[in-house]
DNA sequence: CAGACGCCTATACATTTGTCTATACAGGTG
DNA sequence: CACCTGTATAGACAAATGTATAGGCGTCTG
């Protein structure tokens, strides 16, 4: 495991005894204790401090609450999942198989083992309006992301394309809806909704070609 | 105050004091507690019989456990707004004017006030399984009669239109998750994203039309 | 090496929760 | 009238939770 230097910087070198449970340490408690029924604002703060055995009240010396847990969890989430999701958008090359691999790869996170798409998936409408604020931040890079990536494959296939950052808003807000239901179902049904989901983007970004095509006629 | 006819049945007809409180009564109770931030599955059953002004004990007159009592508070939910989109869909009858009559509509019911949409915005990825399932039957409602209107309005307007119900559901998932974004923002961005959300149905019934053009030109 | 500082624990307290038991009330039935 | 049935209440219980207080122990500083 990591040394335990102070992640956010926000407290001073440690004086005295060192710190033997992490703040990853509890992080990691919270994770294992969050099943597909669990979300974060359920945990008790007991609950993560029996989880890493440590005191009740040590779980104060690395958060305020666990509301701030959970932010943190959320900001972890959405790293993570960005990175993977966007190492599998620079694999592909064609748009096709872009649309494909990514949602491919986005769906491989909802393998039970992982914890950090059903994260995102489950905490944007609840809790606290700092949850929301942190998944709702986290979509935002996902859309920016996107959309840089879909001016720059409009321009590559000389395909047309209007309200670039619309179209990677609606994208992401569709899969990421179309993820929490399949989250739900058995894994048996994920190769159906990845279907499904590959022909609704591909839908919006017909439709958004289209009105290129149909704008530019006009001019 | 109505008359306390069993709402659902299951029940016989009583026999000896009448029951001075009602299931409406304890649903009324729950939704005048339910906020922003406050998901069905928080709250208490004491918290809801305290609101109601009965005993705690009572509340299992009613309902087994705060499980059944949100269950019912969601299919309530979503009876009422398939009522309220209905009404707002056959109002209108050109297709662009029914996709703004009816999003607007629909983000009428993000007014505080109004309690039922958020529910169903809130409920769906949290909670017991029965939560979720009680979520997602009503969305497949909305796309069911989604998806028939879509049909209809394109045989009207002789406009094609491909994978039908995936288009309503593409379209019930991606307003409701826009819906929930929403929630959580100041009603002065609610105009805002109302565009938005028109522009990106437009893009996906745009899409299908034109996958419809194409395919039919293969033919 | 002595002391101070900081991390962690143990204990405790008031609250709140779900549920159990027993009891009082109202109204139709005999 | 008495009786039974279903409704609602009161009181109490164990369990769990967040938090306050005090103390033990290791490590760094002087």
């Amino acid at each position: 495991m990591a040394d335990n230097s102070t992640p956010h910087g926000n407290r001073r070198a440690p004086q005295g005894r060192r710190a033997v449970i992490s703040r990853e340490d509890l992080i990691a408690a919270a994770l294992s204790l969050l099943g597909p029924n669990r979300s974060v604002s359920t945990l008790s703060l007991r609950e993560v401090a029996r989880e890493a055995g440590i005191a009740p009240n040590s779980f104060y010396r690395h958060f305020r609450d666990t509301d701030e847990l959970a932010v943190v969890l959320i900001e972890e989430a959405g790293t993570a999942l960005r990175r993977i999701i966007g190492q599998a958008r620079t694999r592909a090359t064609t748009e096709r198989s872009v649309v494909r691999s990514s949602i491919e790869t986005f769906m491989e996170q909802l393998n039970p083992d992982e914890k950090f798409l059903p994260i995102l998936l489950r905490e944007g409408t609840v809790g606290s309006d700092a949850f929301k604020q942190a998944v709702e931040k986290q979509l935002l890079y996902f859309e920016e992301e996107l959309c840089s990536d879909l001016e720059r494959l409009a321009a590559l296939n000389n395909t047309g394309i209007v309200h670039a950052p619309l179209v990677a808003k609606a994208i992401t807000r569709l899969v990421f809806a179309m993820g929490a239901t399949a989250m739900d179902l058995p894994k048996s049904e994920h190769g159906r909704i990845l279907e499904e989901m590959v022909v609704m983007v591909r839908m919006i970004i017909v439709g958004t070609q289209t009105m290129a095509r149909e704008g530019a006629k006009l001019n």
